[in-house]
DNA sequence: CCCGATTGTCACTGGGTGGTGATTAACAGG
DNA sequence: CCTGTTAATCACCACCCAGTGACAATCGGG
């Protein structure tokens, strides 16, 4: 099992170089914050704690008592941060696509969505986290995450609506939730329920899979 | 005075089943086997220990690595148990149903899975398990868990088999990731993607939605 | 200059964990 | 009745964790 803390320690030994970063509270509030992103994503809520974010951000485990009141304010402050992943990670346009039907949409949507998922780390591990606690912390940073999430969906749809006669709103959870558990589960075992997803290739069969049934829907 | 048989006799911690169980090896195995999965069922992997066991089962935990060669063999016990599960749990034939076609079968067997997957907790924990690590324990209680699901819908598939030009492996990969998903989700949170799932009422609208993705499939 | 406030480090407590060797209690065969 | 075997418990170890109080270092204003 890889040590979370090999991976994120620097050159340690703080007595040789303590010059590094003195009293920059601005500075060292970023590394405790870049730690606990790091640490969540690469491994995720299991061995999530004080010491491990303190012991990455090469700082003592108080200054994150002191400055961000603990795990729960730290965690928080991930979720702040969360409302610009959107900005960073997802097109606002439709690249370049022209979106006629709300099929059309959903279907650019679902792989886009697809596509960010599988290439964030740290945003799989807090959709896992979800669905395995239900503690205040984990409350907050869902809530962020459906956030940005439902404004970036509200940025794309414009004025395209839902055929009528479709529960849009139960069909959408379905298929986010398909694409969610596919990604977690590649991302874990390399395959999900019998399908393996591994290789580029396999992926657009899933893709291919995940488009039918939005036009087996919508149209 | 034979107070330590007094003692003895009494259940003295919470133990859930006072009944003597005093050199009773059979009766011990199958006692930490209960408590193991009890625990994993309510408490999820998380906090799932030797101590924890050892504690559920009113036993010591030294027993537990004589018998089952410490967790990962309790974990491989349980996963033993797993192939028990489909003929306690879920109806062999179709519930006096004609399934004339392939969709007919998906719809049916979709609904199935989606009402014993709700009301078997050890099940989702693993589930959950499942996508949040990949040791070699959860390996192997994944493994059984498919084994025992595609035992079950072999069962039923009898001589049916998917429209062509549909890649049903993916389709269906699909479909389960999703189900998993919602009922995790709805089991921790209430809530899948912003669709509610706490009532019976809730759970229809979800179910009809999942239904109606078969059709746009399968036909 | 001094002194208070801020930044950062250290050491410690109390509790939980997995794991192991030594010990006691009940039984069964001779 | 004694004795060896098995079931079960106890005591202990080293480790990791969260949390806290005390201390050292640095800066900045008066």
């Amino acid at each position: 099992m890889p040590n979370a803390i090999a991976v994120l320690e620097k050159p340690l030994d703080g007595r040789a170089n303590p010059e590094k970063r003195v009293r920059d509270r601005a500075g060292t509030e970023r590394a405790i914050l870049d730690a606990a992103k790091r640490l969540l994503a690469k491994e995720g809520f299991q061995g999530f704690g004080i010491n491990a974010v303190a012991r990455g951000a090469g700082c003592d485990k108080q200054l994150i008592y002191r400055y961000y009141g603990g795990l729960d304010g730290l965690v928080e402050a991930i979720g702040a941060d969360l409302g610009g992943w959107v900005k960073e990670r997802i097109p606002e346009d439709a690249g370049g696509m022209f979106l006629l039907t709300y099929g059309d949409l959903m279907e650019r949507l679902i792989v886009l969505f697809i596509e960010a998922l599988r290439d964030d780390p740290l945003m799989r591990k807090i959709v896992a986290w979800e669905i395995s606690e239900n503690t205040e912390q984990v409350r907050r940073l869902s809530e962020a995450r459906a956030k940005a999430l439902a404004l970036w969906i509200d940025r794309m749809r414009g004025s395209l609506t839902a055929p009528k006669g479709v529960d849009a709103v139960a069909v959408n959870a379905v298929l986010i939730a398909a694409v969610q558990h596919m990604v977690l589960s590649s991302a874990t075992s390399g395959q999900c329920a019998g399908l393996s997803l591994k290789s580029q290739k396999d992926w657009e069969k899933a893709t291919v899979a995940v488009k039918r049934i939005v036009r087996g829907i919508y149209g």
